[in-house]
DNA sequence: CTGAAAGCGCTTACAG
DNA sequence: CTGAAAGCGCTTACAG
């Protein structure tokens, strides 16, 4: 038989209030019986039983998601993401608000987490602006006692206590190594567009993409970037200029405003298009995949981006441990051969 | 608040017991009652809380899982994923089992699963052999009203609750696809190394693999199918003899035994290396990915396939919804840029 | 500082 | 065919 409360009460000689006092560390307990209830837990190999500690306490979870308000594809699919796990609320014993802020302003996210920090949250998960006052608001929020993850985006500082998302770098170095291959050996210019250098995983894709062209393709030319600001009628004009001044043999687009990007390849003659990568696969995305305008697609899974969020602040929140493996959140590549 | 049962019994004027009756399609309740009942079910909205039940059926799922006495390093990992699991069986409220089966053997399957029935599992998993005699020894446990899993390699009827595995056509599709591209435009051999063409996974792979070179890479030639039954020493041998005969430009191998592919390899000059697309993340194939020996490695993260494996048996279990796509299990593409 | 009792939402004998 | 009561493992007022 698994060891309980009431084990654990009979081992020690208290009662279950007493049992129950020193498992969740209330205050009010003489040290010495605090010892032998741990005495007994240690002897007993007691682990609680955290679906019946919940029934108990008629425990819900109130977590809340701040999102940017940015109306692109992938910021939509997360949204839905969440507003589905958030239909699912009910049966995990959770409750899922949504907060919206602006897109990439500290001052608003600052704001948002100091009115949400009132509500009294079991955990909060946030699209990072990479800013110190940010920072400093989620630590605040932590010191509070309330577990932080970090979705899509990351703050550089430690200051949280997970980062659902995937590792950027490695994104960027990816697309430059499939690339790199893609024109095997052939010399000539590459084309970057991002949409904001301002946005930590833009960068640090930037960053990997840039590293690996320069010491393993270096035939290739890294033209400036483009910084499309994720707008697509912004990126197929900025496109269009480049393609009429430069022959381009590699494209690597690690922002979004993808819309813009398949309307400026098709103005080139086929056997002028370049060799594309973008991020995140879309509706856009994948019919360019499809026929062929796009080479690959590296994506980040939204959906298992919210769950593994959840997962986690509820693991915080009880303290209780995480399956690292499973909220490692993975770099998918998508070619048109293995679309989902 | 959230319906109960006893909302359920107040609105429908019975006692808990009948409720209980009802919602667990128990015999020995009138229609005219089960009527009333079902009604209040459906005008409060009523959705069990499934945590509460198996506290007070205090039930465990007893889960088993029939694994290959194969002794290759994926096996291995997905052994090790299963034990993992089991050690955190307490928490979940499962008991895990394994039981072990000679590899690519239907009969022996066959014995396993009717033995595994008397022990009166609340599932089962099993990594199949695609055979006729192990589709009906299936269909009879999901008779007896056991959900059945396959894990890795499936059987070709519908005769199972749930596949946790990868497409392995589109995995085949996409190593084509990678490999012509990094041998873009030229002309000549390319090799394929498969474990035996009598499993299902093997036989997709290589079906996937051909139909995109056949149609999108006409000026590469495929060599016949070796055969290296997984066995490195025999793999290795194998390769030292096509490297002899035949100048290879690519090289795709799809089933186990990749220590005998690098030992081959490592024979070659590197100019006359060839592009390299191998299947499953080992300390081997990570390391030939590393020093570039290998180009790409697709996997299949065994940890994910053996947690969605409980989730859904679960879920079966309990008549409950599946996260689909929580559960798709993805074809991970690893170059040496993105490995974890 | 400590304990007895009731309760979370459901199920299970047992009695009728 | 139906119901009253006890119990699953934990927590929460309340009383002392």
């Amino acid at each position: 038989m698994k060891p309980t409360v009431h084990s654990i009460a009979a081992h020690a000689g208290v009662s279950l209030a007493t049992v129950d006092r020193v498992l969740n560390a209330r205050p009010g307990v003489r040290a010495a019986t605090r010892a032998r209830v741990e005495a007994a837990v240690e002897a007993l190999g007691f682990v609680r039983d955290v679906a019946a500690a919940n029934l108990a306490k008629s425990r819900i979870y109130p977590f809340t998601f701040i999102l940017p308000a940015n109306d692109n594809s992938f910021m939509r699919e997360l949204r839905r993401q969440v507003l589905d796990a958030a239909s699912r609320a009910g049966v995990e014993r959770t409750r899922i608000d949504i907060v919206d802020v602006p897109a990439f302003d500290g001052a608003a996210l600052v704001a948002a987490l100091q009115q949400v920090a009132e509500t009294g949250p079991a955990g909060v998960a946030l699209v990072a602006v990479d800013a110190p006052e940010v920072a400093e608001a989620v630590a605040q929020l932590r010191q509070s006692g309330v577990p932080v993850v970090t979705l899509v985006s990351d703050l550089s500082s430690t200051e949280r206590d997970h980062f659902a998302g995937i590792d950027n770098i490695a994104a960027g170095r990816t697309a430059a190594s499939l690339l790199g291959r893609f024109l095997s050996g052939r010399s000539g210019s590459v084309a970057i567009l991002a949409g904001s250098m301002l946005v930590r995983d833009h960068r640090e894709r930037f960053e990997g993409f840039c590293a690996v062209m320069a010491t393993e393709f270096p035939s290739l030319t890294l033209l400036p970037v483009l910084e499309g600001l994720d707008d697509p009628l912004r990126v197929e004009v900025l496109l269009r200029e480049q393609f009429a001044s430069h022959d381009i043999l590699g494209l690597y687009s690690l922002g979004a405003g993808n819309r813009g990007l398949v309307r400026a390849l098709e103005t080139l003659e086929v056997s002028k298009r370049p060799s594309v990568i973008a991020h995140e696969l879309t509706q856009t995305t994948r019919a360019a995949l499809e026929v062929g305008l796009v080479d690959a697609v590296l994506n980040q899974d939204a959906g298992h981006e919210v769950r593994s969020t959840i997962r986690v602040l509820k693991a915080k929140a009880d303290g209780a441990a995480v399956v690292a493996a499973q909220e490692r959140i993975r770099l998918d590549i998508f070619l048109k051969d293995n679309l989902p």
